[in-house]
DNA sequence: GACCAGCCGGAATCTTGCTTCCGCTTGCGA
DNA sequence: TCGCAAGCGGAAGCAAGATTCCGGCTGGTC
């Protein structure tokens, strides 16, 4: 996925090995933040440091490999909320979801922002493709007469950007679960008036 | 302000240092982000590390100084736009001025962060003030019919928390100042309808 | 069932950055 | 002007964490 996958077809026993860190990576980074140990993160997937290591060269390499599988699911979750009858519901539906589904991870933004500036190609290839999916939804609620006339994909990322670092519970911001009165005023100041 | 200033008077040169590095520590952590070393901040400051532990026991605690004095700042705005006749537009003006204030800034949001957890009972007590006062400014702006009538001080430290994410431009968002398009649209998340 | 390329574990290594230490310097009161 | 407590610089000490290395294991093929 990151590096090369298509040439062999790696052995079993690794292919569960990858899948296995991956999974403990979102885990472990989601929990304690993206400054978390490789060596914690081999212990939770149950492997030595060195098989990470075999599978992705680098914590960096690592880290795109997760930014790149929830911006799949991103893109995923946004085109089919693009084929719903009524695009305002559907879009506020989709913030609510995505919101929901990283209730107090530490690592989103961090790892979101990694996925920007890293210059992975399959990222940029998916963003621009998430930019485009989202605009069209947008463009539709717009056009409904349900969404603020200026309203942008960018604006979007802008405002997503922002939650990511509300949702991180505990780090910056104080009290628990502020991030809902978060998403309830920013999905209000995108209505149309 | 930190550990001990009360006590005994400072010597001339031992105050204008501990002036230089706090100083240079703004101007570090806000241009290369709290990550910045200790190393770069006393180079900036022009005096060796040794000096910088003269004056703050550890990185933590010149990070919370800063923070202090962010705090102080902070409340002393908000005061003034409690005053003003239209609470609304003074309310809509310091936010304004704030983020233009920090544009760009790497740290803001990370000291803010360590303030809240630090600890320290002085950047508690600053919080606790900056409370306060953004509440009874935004109490006015809602009896005025101006702002929603949910809207709470709390909120607002949410909704600030986020901008600072966003303002750290280059980390996680792309694209140049798109803090401008976030506060219009959390602004006009906060109007009454 | 024997072979071997690919894979594994985890100790050792390297790097980076915070913090401490100590001999030298300097403001300032007598 | 003298004496010395307070302050200074910056090299050395340490800790944490990423990355490398290599001897030993194992799917999967002949």
């Amino acid at each position: 996925m990151t590096t090369e996958s298509q040439d062999r077809p790696l052995r079993a026993d690794a292919r569960r090995n990858r899948a296995k860190v991956l999974e403990a990576a979102r885990l472990v980074f989601a929990r304690h933040g993206i400054d978390a140990g490789m060596e914690e993160v081999a212990r939770h997937a149950g492997v030595g440091v060195g098989t990470i290591y075999r599978h992705f060269p680098t914590k960096e390499a690592l880290i795109g490999a997760l930014a790149v599988e929830h911006l799949r699911h991103l893109v995923a979750r946004t085109q089919e909320a693009v084929s719903a009858e009524d695009p305002w519901s559907a879009f506020e539906a989709l913030l609510w979801a995505a919101a929901e589904e990283h209730e107090g991870d530490l690592a989103m933004t961090e790892i979101a922002a990694q996925a920007f500036q890293g210059g992975l190609p399959e990222a940029d290839a998916l963003h621009a493709q998430l930019h485009e999916v989202s605009g069209t939804l947008m463009g539709r609620a717009i056009a409904q007469g349900t969404m603020r006339a200026d309203a942008t994909a960018q604006d979007l990322g802008v405002l997503m950007c922002g939650l990511g670092q509300v949702q991180s519970v505990g780090r910056p911001c104080p009290a628990p679960m502020p991030w809902r009165r978060y998403l309830t005023i920013v999905i209000d100041g995108l209505r149309a008036r």
